[in-house]
DNA sequence: CGGGATATTGAGGGATGTCAAGGTAGGTGG
DNA sequence: CCACCTACCTTGACATCCCTCAATATCCCG
């Protein structure tokens, strides 16, 4: 299901950080190409044959840094871009009428943000980084163009979207009828497989994101976060330390899935 | 938000019945043209331009017809069509583990199933007719032939899957932070809506599904939705006879929306 | 007419929300 | 360097919404 990205992304992190810090939102000097990109299989190109991935290359996406907490884009801004993540985390969150905001998702590297966007020309949702974080903004109507002419990426392109759809379904699945522990528990499992397939621990990561917004992802209070994963350290299927986690018993964290006794 | 359909659709599905039956999933004879189908402002074909429609008469969509129970797919199922519905009333769902399921998404006339299918080329949930019904089976591959050359249609084929991930977003912000009663009432409402702009009453209806059903796609349980019903009669709000719905003060339906005391 | 599916309603209990208090970590300024 | 402040996390006590189980009513279809 998901394949296994062997090379450590983490070394052009370290290179990007140690860069001295560009103004912010001026036009990014560095641009970034797909065929080389440590992402690559995980991100847009990932299923593309070489040559398409030669044709990417083209469009030569502006880089976009973020700081911590910084806003790529908010719900109601004109759609343009949709964004890979190059680096760090974001979340996707809708606003709610009465102030509070509904998490609809988490993001990795390689991972496409901003295609609710294309339905109606402006962002349906807000994508707000949780670290800072690095970004290659994508130009949607060039994207089109270019995939007008190569069917195979036209093709990979509304995979993309689908993906996304069935990425919902899931969440609507959970949301529904799953109770506090398995919601977690699909959680934890979920992201525990993403970072596997980015080169790191699946054991073994740390959280950055919060209670609140776990939370709100899953439907439910930070209060009942918290306690949960004090129970599943109780149990001796998690270690805990704040946002640090390890997964101690990844099968007994999949059976709870499995058990799905609501 | 909606167009507003003027002329009532019922008139042609009255034809529909009165024809002799077909043979089951035999190729129907019959062939759907888009540029004179009375539903053409609100499926397909919406937002395209009057040459754009006519290529894709070229395609000549099969029609299909299902009893009230019939599966029109299944999860599962090899993904070559998607299906617009031309009459009736359709389910889509996912099976879960343990034999029950979650209901994904309830379809009317013009509205587009089977989206998640081309993510991994095979369908991520089933779809059920609700009530004798009729659809247009759009070959993809050929969809996507003829979208590539026009680039209009491509990109009216991109906004209808970015639609579909909005409506998801929006039933998630549903599931993920609103109790009982607000769900139900933004269940109705939207029904509601979608069902006046195809040219049918807004404030009375008849449903078509049952209250389990409408409990598994809202997140609670049959005899909720049933109080629930019940709690919305007593405060005035609607006239409920078993599936058979009159909205009294859509105002206040409207109202318990906002309130979002939750 | 009978049987199965569906809907309504009640009683009771349990999971999760609410409110509140206290602890910890990290950042900032004196 | 330390004190303070803020944001975040944990835990407890209590409240409440919704689920579970059960009985009954109604409708639809054979």
């Amino acid at each position: 299901m998901f394949t296994a990205i062997l090379e450590a992304p983490v070394r052009s992190v370290t290179l990007l950080r140690s860069l001295p810090p560009v103004e912010r939102d001026a036009p990014a000097p560095q641009k970034a190409l797909c065929s080389n990109c440590h992402l690559r299989e995980v991100c847009l190109p990932c299923g593309m044959d070489h040559a398409d991935v030669g044709r990417l290359d083209s469009l030569t996406f502006s880089r976009r840094r973020l700081k911590s907490g910084a806003s790529l884009y908010r719900a109601g801004d004109r759609f343009e871009f949709i964004y890979a993540v190059r680096s760090g985390t974001f979340k996707t969150s809708l606003d709610l009428a009465d102030g509070r905001e509904q998490v609809s998702g988490f993001f990795l590297g390689g991972e496409l943000m901003g295609l609710d966007g294309v339905a109606h020309g402006r962002h349906a949702s807000s994508a707000t980084a949780l670290e800072d974080a690095d970004v290659c903004a994508i130009p949607y109507t060039r994207l089109t163009e270019l995939s007008a002419a190569n069917p195979g990426m036209q093709h990979v392109v509304s995979r993309l979207m689908s993906r996304e759809i069935v990425r919902e379904h899931s969440l609507m699945m959970l949301l529904g009828s799953m109770n506090a522990e398995e919601r977690l528990a699909a959680f934890l499992v979920n992201l525990s497989q993403r970072l596997k397939a980015r080169g790191y621990s699946s054991s073994e990561f740390h959280l950055r994101m919060s209670r609140a917004e776990i939370g709100s992802y899953l439907g439910m209070k930070l209060e009942t976060v918290s306690r949960t994963f004090s129970a599943f350290q109780h149990q001796g299927l998690l270690e805990v330390d704040k946002r640090h986690i390890r997964i101690a018993d990844m099968g007994g964290l999949t059976r709870t899935l499995d058990m799905r006794v609501h």
